[in-house]
RNA sequence: GGAGCCGUAGUGUAGCCUGGUUUAACACACUGGCCUGUCAAGCCAGAGAUCGCGGGUUCAAAUCCCGUCGGCUCCGCCA
């Protein structure tokens, strides 16, 4: 019996046309007399209803069926009668009055219920994807998660971007995350490395003189995995010849948007910009969450001939000081306090002074060892009115603003001050092209190393390169960070700077890069691009906690894949292959 | 590499702190029966876990200790 409609397709027009519909049980009620069958499919869930004096040879079937059976059901469609309308359901006006019926397949009972909202431990969950992927909310995600690129798909091809695919073997660079590497059976003892994004074919693709790329580009980094982060993941890859940083941010805000409309959501373009500096200032971050306020301020001028020790140490290290203003914070508690302040001290900071403005005045445990117009200063630098709060910390600055980011993220939720429906843009713009690592004792690419300097920059590459800025820009969305990119370095001096200014050699950059270095010599056009994650971008609109639940197939936090057992050991032969030993037994 | 949380019938939890009156409890699911307007159907009956795994302490361990495996969150890491 091959369906003639989708289960979630009947409504009032149907009424008196006979159809047959393929599909699942969702739910069984057995009446004695009379069996009602939620029967699901991908377009939705219809009520069929097995009456004997319709139809014995259904209504016994019926019987005997049970949940995720899969049927054919055929039958007439007619309206519910009155009072027995279900409004919670698409098809909820009309029901099937069966004819005939056909058990298709049968199904174990399965491990756990099948239906949206189910609290049972992802393990299982992932153990059985393909049922889990059955339920409606985890179905929802994965066709959202379509709508989505297909929109950016639509999106780019009207503005004339053609898609092209770039190798997923290709070869191993330093800078930047771990590479997955597959070893070569052709060339013993030499391995392929899995693109960590497709960053060096596309500026090359841009040499050869396409305008403009894209890729739904699949990306591994064999790094340690979060809620956000898969070893292997998808970006909305681009690259433009002859722009600048407009260019590529209004596509961008147009890919985006497009994805909302996808997602039924309204997004207003452009997406305002805000320079990392201010980001820094005022938030603590580059991906500030503005979707509510507790803006931070650097208290050192006013406390600069402060008697308070902790603060005057602080100062004279040549650390800084910064308070966060919390709107309507005066309601918290003494235990709350006592409570962000353990969380700030779990966080790193050394303490966390607060203030309360009340009635009275400054309410603090540190009140008596300051001056009233250190108060007063402090009150008008936060611009603090009666009935907020203040959190302190004290320490370097790059401490202080990592404690506070994260706290004030925590009180925001904790307050209620976080819009969940809510959706807030920015462009982070003026990022620095470099920063110092400690640990290796030199100095990286803030973005990636192939990101031009600004025009001013190119003077202090080599006397002040932490000063040095980059043309690159970040798009953030309620603290999330969606996506990246640059302009890029398009000539071969420039870029031969900026690899030595990351300590690599000349014979080092050669073997690694001399490719792109000498592709840069035959005519590259400036260029930019940008990225954007697709799986994130999914997880927000979705309204959830993990990209895991947007991508079909995702890999736990030890990065196997409990459907299959990926990770596993392989033969001796095929080890043999390619020439590689293990040092573990198998 | 590190920190924290979790692991008890098919599922979700309680019990663990304070070891023994626990025959390991409850809800959902499951099985059987009754039931012609339900949609989380209802009512009745029933089956189902030796408590992730290993070791230790003890007269006695789901409960205390050590180790280990797995899942999750986070730090480091992630150009």
């Amino acid at each position: 019996m091959k369906r003639s409609a989708g289960c979630g397709s009947p409504e009032a027009s149907f009424d008196g046309k006979e159809i047959t519909v393929n599909g699942w049980v969702a739910r069984r009620r057995d009446h004695g007399g009379l069996i009602f069958i939620d029967l699901r499919d991908d377009s939705g869930t219809v009520q069929a209803v097995f009456d004997p004096r319709e139809s014995e040879q259904s209504h016994s079937l019926a019987e005997g069926v049970r949940p995720e059976f899969v049927l054919a059901v055929k039958g007439k469609v007619r309206m519910r009668p009155d009072g027995t309308v279900n409004p919670s359901m698409k098809t909820g006006e009309v029901e099937i009055l069966v004819v005939e019926a056909e058990v298709l397949n049968s199904s174990l009972t399965p491990p756990f219920e099948i239906k949206p909202d189910i609290n049972v431990d992802e393990k299982l969950r992932l153990q059985y994807r393909y049922l889990d992927l059955r339920r409606d909310d985890l179905h929802e995600c994965v066709r959202l998660r379509h709508r989505i690129s297909s929109s950016a798909r639509r999106y780019l091809e009207d503005r004339g971007f053609i898609e092209i695919e770039t190798p997923q073997l290709t070869k191993s660079t330093p800078e930047g995350a771990r590479d997955y590497l597959v070893p070569s059976r052709v060339q013993p003892g030499c391995f392929y490395a899995l693109p960590q994004s497709p960053q060096l074919f596309k500026q090359t693709l841009m040499i050869s003189g396409f305008d403009r790329y894209y890729q739904i580009a699949r990306c591994f980094r064999d790094e340690d995995l979060r809620a956000d982060r898969q070893p292997e993941f998808t970006q909305i890859d681009l690259e433009m010849a002859f722009v600048d940083e407009s260019d590529v941010m209004a596509v961008t805000d147009g890919i985006v948007a497009s994805a909302f409309q996808a997602a039924g959501k309204v997004m207003k373009t452009p997406v305002p910009r805000m320079s990392y500096r201010e980001a820094m200032e005022l938030y603590g971050t580059d991906r500030p969450d503005l979707r509510f306020g507790l803006r931070m301020s650097t208290l050192d001028d006013v406390f600069r001939e402060t008697g308070f020790k902790v603060f005057a140490g602080t100062l004279k290290k040549g650390g800084s000081i910064r308070g966060m203003k919390i709107e309507q914070g005066a309601g918290m508690s003494r235990s709350d306090l006592d409570s962000w302040t353990k969380r700030a001290q779990e966080l790193g900071a050394s303490g966390l002074v607060w203030f309360v403005l009340g009635d009275e005045g400054f309410r603090s445990p540190v009140t008596k060892f300051l001056s009233e117009d250190e108060l007063a200063d402090m009150k008008s630098a936060l611009g603090l009115e009666k009935g907020d709060a203040a959190f302190i910390v004290a320490g370097d600055r790059a401490g202080c603003d990592d404690v506070l980011h994260t706290l004030r993220g925590e009180v925001a939720r904790k307050l209620g001050a976080v819009d969940e429906g809510d959706f807030r843009f920015v462009w982070i713009v003026g990022f620095p092209l470099l920063e110092f690592d400690r640990l290796e004792g030199r100095y990286k690419s803030l973005h990636h190393p192939f990101t031009s300097p600004t025009e001013e920059s190119f003077e202090m590459l080599e006397h002040a390169p932490l000063e040095a800025e980059a043309r690159a820009y970040d798009i953030v969305i309620n603290g999330i960070e969606m996506g990246g990119g640059s302009i890029r370095i398009h000539r071969r001096e420039v870029q031969e700077r900026m690899f030595k200014m990351l300590g690599m050699s000349p014979d080092e950059y050669e073997a690694k890069f001399g490719f792109l270095l000498e592709a840069l010599e035959y005519g590259a056009p400036p260029h930019g691009g940008l990225a954007l994650g697709l799986d994130r971008l999914v997880m927000l609109l979705a309204g959830r906690d993990s990209i895991r639940d947007t991508i079909a197939f995702p890999k736990t936090q030890s990065a196997s894949c409990l459907l299959t057992g990926a990770p596993d050991s392989v033969s001796g032969a095929q080890l043999k292959d390619l020439g590689l030993k293990t040092s573990f037994d198998s």
